[in-house]
DNA sequence: GCCTCTTTTTGAACGTGTTCAAAAAGAGTA
DNA sequence: TACTCTTTTTGAACACGTTCAAAAAGAGGC
């Protein structure tokens, strides 16, 4: 109904009557029309990890794993474009029990870091030490990005999000790349350190 | 009135009563909530662009001038960190007048960015050619993000997204600085290409 | 079948943001 | 002062998301 009518003209009375029950019990099910929304975007996550399977199993190339996998977010959350703006609206809430980054939302979270880890892991690039344990979080948040764009990309089939996939994806791998080099060194140890500073616990 | 009390429980009535008039008065001056909310963001910008005026007339070196720019962002919207969640949500609706990206937003974002402009052009770093057209855009880009991470940011006094600006602003400057580098150019010149392309106007 | 406990369902009511027709107030002109 | 037009104000009403006490239904044991 969310994407025929789209989110407002879809009421919880309308809902409730589509569904035959009466407009108290929807609340029974789901706490907040809200977290009816949200109910889409944990399918989707699951449509992704499945997704992408086949993918990390074949493919060994980082770059086109990488690029791989951010696209396949993209096709598996593309039914629900029409009303993404609402699902970032809810998502967007620091205190709300919705956004990535709240407690409740770990689970979802250390999925697609570890499908992050994966697409690490099983390239042919290697990647080690400080920058193998960030590299997985700090992708997510890239991916957060990417997700953040597609949400505001109206071209046709969201062409430019794709596009955007790729160019930075093959930019990000070659940053993964030269990290290693000795001028680079000093640049991204700051970095990480700066990563783990902000990530540790407050007092 | 939302300081004090949060956004939740400051109702329209409430600040009708305050401000001694009738509830639906208050529509007369304000076209929603939001917009009401979003009046405190205006302000605040406005506050910077002042707060800015003496740092960027004494000061002309690039990474001080693009930190005291973004640190003089988060003191200014110091005040209203209670709720600037709130405001994120209220902003975070692709389609809402009040999206920092929308038709309805450009003067104000015209504004941070033309801000963005001084910083680079007076500064003694030179940052000419493509770049120097599309840096300030960027950078307003990167001002958001910071301004994201700052919402989210419990630490005391907001610590952390000072730390923030300080180390990722060296970074951004060091990156502008080796972007004239042979082996750099033709990884910006690639970036450029895409931003240019990802922001022509869709057909 | 009856009793007890748990789960599901209901619908009236509530609070909040918002709307809008009508009234009131203000401003300018003859 | 009266009239006309514009702006501001009002308050009842509306729509929507949500709540919750009570009723209904389900499940298990005797």
């Amino acid at each position: 109904m969310f994407r025929e009518r789209g989110y407002d003209a879809t009421t919880m009375r309308a809902i409730a009557n589509e569904a035959g029950v009466s407009l108290g019990n929807t609340y029974y099910y789901f706490a907040s029309k809200d977290h009816l929304i949200h109910a889409y975007y944990a399918r989707s996550h699951q449509d992704h990890l499945a997704a992408c399977d086949p993918l990390l199993e074949s493919e060994t190339d980082l770059k086109n794993r990488l690029i791989g996998v951010l696209a396949a977010k993209i096709e598996t959350s593309q039914p629900y474009h029409h009303f993404a703006g609402q699902l970032f609206k809810t998502a967007a809430d620091p205190k709300s029990p919705l956004s990535p980054f709240s407690h409740e939302s770990a689970p979802v979270r250390l999925e697609s870091i570890e499908l992050l880890t994966r697409v690490v892991e099983g390239s042919s690039t290697k990647v080690t030490g400080k920058l193998a344990q960030e590299l997985p979080e700090l992708l997510w948040t890239y991916q957060m990005g990417i997700i953040l764009y597609w949400i505001h990309d109206d071209s046709r089939d969201c062409a430019r999000t794709y596009r955007l996939i790729e160019q930075t994806g093959d930019l990000v791998v070659r940053l993964v790349r030269v990290s290693r080099l000795p001028p680079m060194r000093p640049l991204v140890s700051r970095a990480l350190k700066l990563v783990a500073e902000l990530r540790a616990p407050l007092p």
